[in-house]
DNA sequence: TTGTATGCGTTATCAT
DNA sequence: ATGATAACGCATACAA
């Protein structure tokens, strides 16, 4: 295919003025500028990116990490970030990562390969060290909040949001709160655990090993939770459940059975997703498409500014209150 | 950062022995690669990739163009491509278009400027005839029927399917049949539409215009078709619903108003969803992981094997016989 | 087995 | 306003 030699010595100019029209730069007379687009369009020229690439150092492009597209957390989160990026003209690379570490340094790789030019993280197997170790081979933002490791975050308190959640079900007179989330390990999920620990503990609330579930996906996942609620001896009164979708799941199950919501089992819900607002689903919503948009701000600052001063940004969540607690 | 010149000074070796140990090519001796990885290692040394891209002329990456992320059908299909890149080692980039042609057009013009090394289109906005001029770029594969237009494709049949069901839904003493979708102009959706319409003829059903409904997206969408169903005159005994998480937008909805499914109404969802499995929602199952993993084995085996043979796949729906219908 | 030289396609630099 | 040429970092044909 045609490069912009060919169409500097057919259109008889030299390579730099067919760059420059390229490159919309001014100082080229109106009929050079003519004859070369003429041969472009003739000759069905478009440039190799990958030279360009090479030259200028960038590459407009911005990778993502998580875990997992098909989930409604991250799915919204990239809502936010892919709005950004269409008005700031730079592309998406969105990385599945299954939480693999060896994934997630892939992706970072690509940054010290020059293949992006930055890094937004929405949730990661790794450590805020090893993320610092990258910050010089180009911005990387975070969703989570993993401390002032020298690059920028912007976060909801995880810990805050389900402490107030539990708080909530406390002030509505319930005692015997369960609660149950996807991952075990994942990074929000430890500070939900956190929280329920420690307001159990000052509360002085009953705990029982079986009233935290974990694993918990899809729909089904919280059909399940219905069912092992049905089993055991003595049940909650009240579920604290990371995920509207989740809880919908419950709440058909349960109901299914004949238990009522909230007279038997008030449930709370996390995120505030559309499945939710059907259900009438008292929820705690996070602002995650502002998440997701602010990532790809400060991305998109950092790297134009070229302010290597790293933000911190707290997204404050607020509890709608439904009809299910 | 180095480069491999300097790697290849400091190791006090020839650029292209450098070049041989990056590549792990034989013929180099051991003794000498292990001074080239000692110093890669202690100069923090990686390839800038563009520079690869731009000799190779290939970049390890393939586009998919689908209008969202963020809906079941589309995410389904991606996890399926997903499996496949991973074990390719093939990248993936999403390009979310929003039908969008202008935004489609970006993505084959990235194929064209050698930013890709093929294109897979889940769905599209764009003419056949308009794809086609791009397959002189490299690969394009489409999950979609558009018929033999040079370029791969695999793909369910969604007239025959939404046929299969509406006979379903007949066979089981159903007259009164209504239907809603997504998009009205969506490519599958016209399809679904066709069907509808012949099916009816053919079987001299009652039509009514409002029993058609339109641009359901989510859960909420589907609970408002019930609330329209509510205030028509007549209404349909059963409703052929696109995708599982309307229909149980539906039923929940309809159940709320005292409606008993399917006494009072049969609903047939499609694409054999999670929640559709809780919901017992009688489905259509369309294989669309396989059509994901089957559109990245064609793209690869076209890239690889050099056969320029366009490849056409239909794959097979089925019907889940649940409790809604 | 190793090295030299050339080229990939573009932009940047500097001269005119 | 325009052009010649260097430079980006790498892979590879060819020579040794």
């Amino acid at each position: 295919m045609a490069n912009i030699k060919e169409i500097a010595r057919i259109a008889g100019v030299s390579v730099t003025t067919v760059s420059r029209v390229l490159n919309n730069h001014p100082y080229v007379s109106s009929n050079k500028r003519a004859v070369v687009l003429e041969t472009i369009e003739q000759l069905k020229y478009t440039r190799n990116m990958n030279a360009v690439h090479l030259i200028t150092g960038r590459t407009g492009a911005v990778a993502v990490i998580l875990p997992y597209i098909n989930s409604f957390y991250f799915s919204i989160v990239m809502e936010g970030l892919a709005h950004e990026a269409l008005i700031a003209q730079y592309r998406l690379i969105v990385c599945q990562t299954n939480y693999s570490r060896e994934e997630e340094l892939k992706v970072l790789d690509m940054l010290r390969n020059k293949e992006i030019d930055g890094v937004v993280i929405v949730s990661t197997a790794l450590t805020p060290e090893i993320i610092a170790e990258y910050t010089v081979y180009g911005p990387i933002v975070t969703c989570q909040n993993s401390g002032k490791h020298g690059y920028s975050s912007v976060y909801t308190e995880h810990y805050a949001a389900f402490r107030h959640g539990l708080q909530y079900l406390y002030d509505k007179g319930h005692r015997k709160i369960g609660y149950c989330d996807g991952r075990q390990n994942g990074s929000s999920s430890s500070f939900r655990q956190s929280a329920y620990h420690e307001f159990l503990a000052e509360k002085r609330l009953p705990f029982h090993e079986e009233w935290m579930i974990f694993d918990c996906v899809n729909e089904e996942s919280g059909a399940a939770i219905a069912q092992q609620l049905l089993t055991m001896p003595e049940r909650p009164e009240a579920m604290m459940v990371a995920g509207d979708h989740i809880a919908a799941g419950l709440i058909i199950e349960a109901r299914k059975h004949g238990m009522s919501i909230p007279g038997d089992l008030a449930v709370m819900g996390i995120d505030n997703q559309p499945i939710g607002r059907l259900l009438e689903i008292t929820t705690i919503d996070n602002q995650l498409y502002e998440m997701g948009a602010a990532a790809f701000r400060m991305f998109h600052e950092q790297i134009n500014g070229g302010s290597h001063c790293p933000v911190y940004r707290k997204l404050e969540h607020r509890i709608i209150e439904r009809s299910t607690v």
